[in-house]
DNA sequence: TTAAATCATACGACATATTGTCGGATAAAT
DNA sequence: ATTTATCCGACAATATGTCGTATGATTTAA
């Protein structure tokens, strides 16, 4: 017998989305497998059918995000002739801010961020090497920069109550990647 | 018979130092009471003399931690003219590299990064603002991109094999942060 | 078309590990 | 000698990980 793919492919969903409810409010550690086929409605030990611990889990979940992420960027990261893409890591965000807002957040994984950032830095290297920049210590830690501090804004942003507008957020960011941090704060000297 | 603070804080000092040295080789998860009294040579029940559950130890930890960054930077911070103060957060940095790494690192505490920003934020806030700077959103976000960059900069720095020098990475820092991310990657061009 | 065989899926139960909370042993200070 | 801070041993409750097995759906053969 062959398996039966609808099934499993539920299954999993279920837990991994039982997993998430949980995973939202509070950290990874004080998750146990009873309270996440609890709330799926299996038993405990078809759990271990699918994964192997919590940490499983919040793996696999990753993996499937991270796919996702670099599906789309690929063109639109070496579109523009801006040597920084801006508003497309801002519309990254926001489509899957759903997942990134924990993830990123307070009790997310910081294993993840990193993740990220080295998923979409060579994407972003490779276009800029092609447009004739220099590869080398400079232009990856400038890369890790600005990645950094984009991601850094973003979860600010987007966990905060009376929050920017995507507009003028947009606006300071594109300043800040012209003239810099000290450019701006100069500017705001009366 | 009154307390004897020595004999608790060296207790309580044992048990931090067993604990993290399992934290900076695993998530905290997946450590258990019973090994940190076991590396620390106690019966697992003294533990909870002092701690309620793994997470407090690593609380209290940060808290010491935060006090002693708080302790530093507030003159420095104020200092110089220069609107941002890179090379106190670099030193700042490098004097508690031990547990930044890892408290900034893949198994760290994302809760951890934002208590740090949020503790040095307001002390730089205040400077600038004094400084003739207008307090707003565009400060505010300002601040939080140049802190989120700096930390995830230093993060990747301290735990890469072949790191530039320091000399170079404060240097490339100076060069971000006064002509933005935009110019220095227009700079890389041949 | 029907009936039997097969196998994926989920479950119940077991042994072991971890947790949190007692009351009590020990040793030092008064 | 008495008191009490510090640490420990033992207990009940909960969580973990791994079995073998029931169920029910699909395949195979009559």
């Amino acid at each position: 017998m062959k398996k039966n793919p609808a099934i499993t492919a539920q299954t999993r969903q279920n837990l991994t989305d039982a997993f998430w409810q949980l995973y939202s409010s509070k950290p990874i550690g004080k998750i146990t497998i009873k309270e996440i086929t609890a709330k799926a409605g299996y038993n405990r030990s078809t759990f271990y059918e699918y994964f192997t611990d919590v940490y499983d889990v919040l793996e696999q979940l990753e993996n499937s995000l991270i796919s996702k992420l670099q599906e789309v960027p690929m063109q639109q990261l070496s579109s523009s002739g801006d040597p920084f893409p801006l508003e497309a890591l801002i519309r990254l965000y926001s489509e899957h801010r759903q997942y990134l807002t924990i993830l990123l957040g307070d009790h997310g994984d910081p294993a993840f961020q990193r993740r990220i950032k080295a998923s979409i830095k060579p994407l972003m290297k490779e276009t800029l090497v092609v447009q004739g920049a220099k590869d080398g210590f400079e232009l990856d830690y400038t890369l890790e920069y600005a990645l950094s501090a984009m991601i850094g804004i973003l979860s600010y942003r987007f966990n905060q109550e009376n929050a920017p507008s995507i507009e003028d957020l947009t606006s300071l960011l594109g300043e800040l990647s012209s003239e810099g941090v000290i450019g701006k704060l100069m500017g705001l000297r009366e």
